[in-house]
RNA sequence: UGGGGCGUAGCCAAGUGGUAAGGCAGCGGAUUUUGAUUCCGCCAUUCGGAGGUUCGAAUCCUCCCGCCCCAGCCA
């Protein structure tokens, strides 16, 4: 496939559009991408959107995209975090191969470049507390103040900067700055901070430093040392770009890096804030960073979305500037596209009602063939037991059924998929009238599901034997939040106490069972299921990826606000 | 009376002076042993607004309106 044939189906945004142009005019040769994550959190979708744009060009234009830690806060992060990024970002399905990089592999080159400022009286040490130098900062509309330190010497500077590093103060007590322009409208210009002290271990460099250089101090030279042709980023990093290019117009850089900057992403219903997630495991409000309802790549890969639905998702929301919130419904559009060409089909029923077949011979055991795959022959068929008893879906049984009901009623005929049609005969109820069985007839002749009379049957329902059904534990889970645009600021408000729903007696065919059994699995008729790591020999645990589409149930939804009835019954 | 961005359908998003792609959602209909899938059809006389330039404007110019980001020794 040629770079064009890739583009083309990957489709075009700005940012591929400026690359094309650069390749065209000759301005580089090799394409050279980053993707920089601070080690601090774990990897969400939004991540996602920049992996696929970062490590996508790379294959596309036939460059490189290198995998660096934004690693110059010691305080915030974490070895864990490292580790689990690298596992995110490889069953994404990129590799970044060689070219793992840490902006801790440049603190020396940094240092020297820091020092090289302070010789060119670009730079100085600045002794005002945090308060003062906030104060002296100005306002969003009034310039600021020079710091009463800033014309220090160089000598002065340098033995300070010196000094710094050689761990004589304090954590916080001098920051070096860069010497530029007070009364910038741009406030990252207004000498912004370059180092400041901190006397923390950091997971790399251990206590080799007590002084770490700031975002803006490393970014950019970080890209430069790596040969980035193209540096990334979210539209917030917009106003840092005049500082990101006059760091490397004032250094004695290897070459010469450009930043661009797209729209983060946003989706109904979730927070991407990565404070938020935080949080929300350490408050306890999610079972951790791979709880199944988390927007983190962890959390959507134990939930059973495959990589394949995240990228061709990335792909189809595009790339552009302008701030947007991406409907769910789309990402959960691309899981079922993507899981229905591939998951296997099984029969599991979430809320058992036992059925009993009247008229089938006691002890009668038999094997009815049922496909893998209605839309791949090649996936072949299995045998599914069929007995007495059976379970179906109790929502598969209405006593009082609303006009358009298709499934089973009392003296109504359906067809149990694979296998018979069954006539609804008596209902059983306990003292409390709860319907707790059914009695039904089978029909031998539609053994396989077909009448030989071509008698036709309104609806189909999945069921399983009861003597062969394994139990299970199944996890529903339904949107972290109630509002599509949850209050970051006081997210608990929002947060959906139904998120989870935990069903315990779930009967499952036999074969989901097994340990190696297929996953992620389609259960007819309810969505995609993916075995859970909680499962135990002979207790499985499976979540629910996501439904199916359900036009019946938005019907009956819509149809139960519009009139309820009394009985019931919807007209 | 600061600086930087952005405004095309309910939601994403193409379009770069020649007469509004595509996807999601929604709505009809066909097929169906998953009320799934698949398939067909409908869904912006109009591009934040108003002027202007032009034979012709979402695209160029002017003014206005709206939204987002920035005052960490976070990234």
């Amino acid at each position: 496939m040629t770079a064009a044939e890739a583009i083309s189906e990957t489709g075009r945004d700005f940012i591929r559009d400026i690359i094309a142009a650069d390749i065209a005019s000759g301005r580089h040769r090799k394409i050279i991408t980053r993707f920089p994550p601070e080690p601090n959190g774990y990897l969400h979708i939004g991540h996602a959107k920049s992996i696929c744009l970062n490590f996508g060009i790379a294959q596309e234009f036939g460059g490189q995209c290198n995998l660096r830690f934004d690693d110059t806060n010691p305080t915030k992060e974490e070895q864990e975090y490292i580790d689990a990024i690298m596992a995110d970002v490889h069953w994404l399905g990129f590799d970044w191969g060689e070219h793992l990089y840490y902006a801790s592999d440049y603190f020396e080159q940094l240092y020297a470049w820091a020092e090289h400022l302070i010789r060119d009286g670009l730079a100085y040490v600045d002794d005002q507390s945090q308060d003062e130098m906030r104060a002296n900062r100005g306002t969003l509309t009034a310039p600021g103040r020079n710091s009463p330190f800033r014309d220090r010497s160089v000598e002065e500077n340098l033995d300070l900067f010196r000094r710094m590093r050689a761990g004589e103060f304090p954590s916080g007590a001098r920051v070096l700055r860069a010497r530029i322009d007070m009364a910038s409208g741009n406030i990252n210009m207004r000498d912004p901070v370059l180092y400041r002290i901190l006397h923390a271990s950091h997971p790399r460099t251990g206590a080799a430093w007590c002084i770490y250089p700031s975002y803006d101090f490393a970014h950019g030279q970080s890209d430069a040392i790596e040969g980035v042709t193209h540096s990334i980023c979210t539209l917030e990093f917009e106003d840092h770009r005049p500082l990101y290019d006059w760091f490397l117009e004032h250094l004695p850089v290897p070459s010469r890096p450009h930043q661009y900057e797209f729209a983060r992403l946003n989706l109904s219903y979730t927070v991407l804030s990565k404070r938020v997630l935080t949080e929300l495991v350490r408050g306890g409000y999610v079972k951790g960073w791979d709880d199944p309802r988390m927007p983190t790549l962890a959390g959507l890969r134990r939930r059973g979305v495959p990589p394949e639905a995240l990228r061709e998702f990335v792909r189809r929301i595009g790339v552009a500037k302008a701030n947007s919130v991406v409907d769910v419904a789309m990402f959960e559009h691309a899981i079922r596209e993507v899981l229905n060409a591939a998951a296997m089909r099984r029969m599991a029923v979430l809320r058992p009602l036992r059925v009993v077949i009247e008229n089938y011979p006691e002890g009668q055991i038999e094997e009815l063939e049922a496909v893998n795959h209605p839309d791949d022959p090649d996936a072949g068929t299995r045998r599914v037991r069929f007995g007495r008893e059976l379970y179906i879906e109790r929502d598969d049984f209405m006593e009082n059924p609303p006009k358009k009901f298709f499934r089973l009623s009392p003296g109504k005929e359906v067809r149990l998929r694979y296998a018979y049609f069954i006539t609804c005969r008596e209902v059983v109820k306990d003292a409390a009238g709860e319907v707790v069985a059914l009695r039904c007839t089978y029909d031998p002749a539609t053994r396989g599901g077909n009448a030989p009379d071509g008698r036709k049957v309104q609806g189909t329902i999945h069921w399983v034997s009861a003597a062969d059904a394994v139990t299970a534990e199944v996890r529903l889970y339904n949107q972290l939040f109630t509002k599509p645009d949850p209050d970051v600021g006081n997210f608990a408000a929002d947060i959906n106490p139904n998120s989870l729903e935990v069903v315990i007696d779930a009967k499952l065919e036999p074969a989901l069972a097994a340990d190696n059994s297929l996953s992620p699995v389609q259960f007819e008729r309810l969505g995609y299921f993916a075995r859970d790591k909680d499962s135990a020999p002979g207790r499985p645990v499976f979540n629910r990826t996501v439904g199916l589409r359900d036009t019946w149930g938005k019907v009956q939804g819509a149809a139960a606000v519009r009139k309820p009835d009394e009985d019931g019954d919807i007209k």
